[in-house]
DNA sequence: TGTCTATAGATGTATAGACAACTCTAGACA
DNA sequence: TGTCTAGAGTTGTCTATACATCTATAGACA
């Protein structure tokens, strides 16, 4: 009874809103450790299952972060959530039936990265930088170029990796310890070389998704997404059950 | 076991591989009516609980629709699902906490649409049409022009709805059964309209997020979104938790 | 024929309990 | 001092059970 709202939603709702509450209103402020799940269900009177569904769902949207073992902790602002579910687009074409196949294009070392390559991206330090250049395929057609360039003080062996397969985002966000993220999304007309890739016409319009990581000070990542065409369009159609 | 994969994977996901492997290679094709969950807890071997969570989990993620009482079906494709997170990041504004407000610019009623409206709007038949304009501001700041054309067919009081509340997207997918959407992203440059309502530069580039609604087969809805700014930025930083 | 009602069947929520897996630390021990 | 180990505390998963809520339908009844 105690913090829990007096509406008629599910408890597991409210036990979300009474921790929402209180990350809205900075009682607990970023990376605050919350109370345990038993010590919720204790204060709340309410079962352990539902206080963990709650937690668990918060998770899920970003709210929270939960580490086993250790507890969990309130998530800064999940503002790039939702910019974060673009790059998936390549995971669910797979999920959604669509043959998936990825092409490397470009695989280089920069041993001595020039300035404006420094500036470009941010590098706070001299050093070597990975670069790669990835087109998926989708049933054949190309859909998105994917550009990336990793300090290689961040990741040792990053060209040494996989390229084919899915994850690579995956790979650089379990193989670093992630700190800080920014999420650019823009248009830019499409250059000769992005045209010939993605067999559209120069100076077509691509939306670009443009996402920098940062782990520690001097370390940096840049990864560069971008979408094939003018447009970027998606349909489907919703009928009704069959009977 | 019969039908479940041996890797180490939670039960609750194995369920969950186990429905997408049944949509992926076509056994349960699109709109069919998945075993129930009883059907499911016995012929799987686990208990009711894990079935329901697989299930729910992926009805969250767009694969399954689940009405109760009735059945679980599956979904169509879900590509749309991440652009229509997108539009949802005025929701997520006042979530994070930032104070959100809504302006109404514009709210009439076009007796005798021209055919360019109903062409571009892909309009089947000549009927009156609603249209608004709404200006969505965080923490004073504009941020997100928001366009609607509504057949009055298909909704009849739209112009009567209460704008300034967030729902109203909600209120159109609730008010109408939804047969198709589609989306498009796209990138425009501001018109001089655009500029002054947004606090930009005429010609600075606008994201588009435009999204066709149909149900039937003479209505029609379209509802047009428009970041503010060249480039739509948002940025977050993780840090260690508190000890 | 039409309407109302009871019921079966399906999903939604909630609980209590058990065990697994992981992290951190205090204390034993060399 | 350094290392190892046991244990406490936390989250993750799974089960069995119960009841609530919603839908569609068959059957009673007027």
């Amino acid at each position: 009874m105690p913090g829990l709202s007096n509406t008629a939603l599910p408890l597991y709702e409210k036990v979300k809103d009474f921790v929402l509450d209180n990350i809205g209103n900075g009682n607990w402020p970023q990376n605050e450790k919350l109370p345990s799940e038993h010590e919720l269900t204790s204060s709340l009177g309410v079962s352990r299952m539902t206080v963990h569904r709650a937690l668990r769902e918060l998770t899920a949207e970003g709210y929270l972060r939960r580490v086993q073992g250790v507890g969990t902790f309130v998530s800064p602002p999940k503002a790039q959530s939702t910019l974060i579910e673009i790059s998936n687009i390549i995971s669910e074409i797979k999920a959604r039936g669509s043959q998936h196949r990825a092409e490397v294009i470009l695989l280089e070392r920069i041993e001595r990265p020039d300035q404006m390559l420094l500036d470009a991206f941010e590098f706070r330090k001299l050093c070597p930088v990975d670069h790669s250049m990835v087109v998926h395929y989708e049933n054949g057609v190309p859909v998105q170029l994917e550009e990336r360039y990793v300090n290689t003080e961040l990741v040792k062996n990053y060209l040494d990796q996989d390229f084919t397969s899915i994850g690579t985002y995956d790979y650089l966000q379990h193989s670093t310890p992630l700190t800080e993220v920014e999420h650019l999304i823009s248009a830019i007309p499409a250059t000769e070389r992005h045209a010939r890739l993605l067999h559209i016409r120069e100076r077509d319009s691509c939306l670009v998704l443009n996402r920098k990581t940062w782990t520690g000070q001097a370390i940096a990542t840049v990864n560069t997404f971008t979408y094939v065409g003018s447009r970027y369009s998606l349909g489907s159609r919703y009928l009704p059950p069959k009977k």
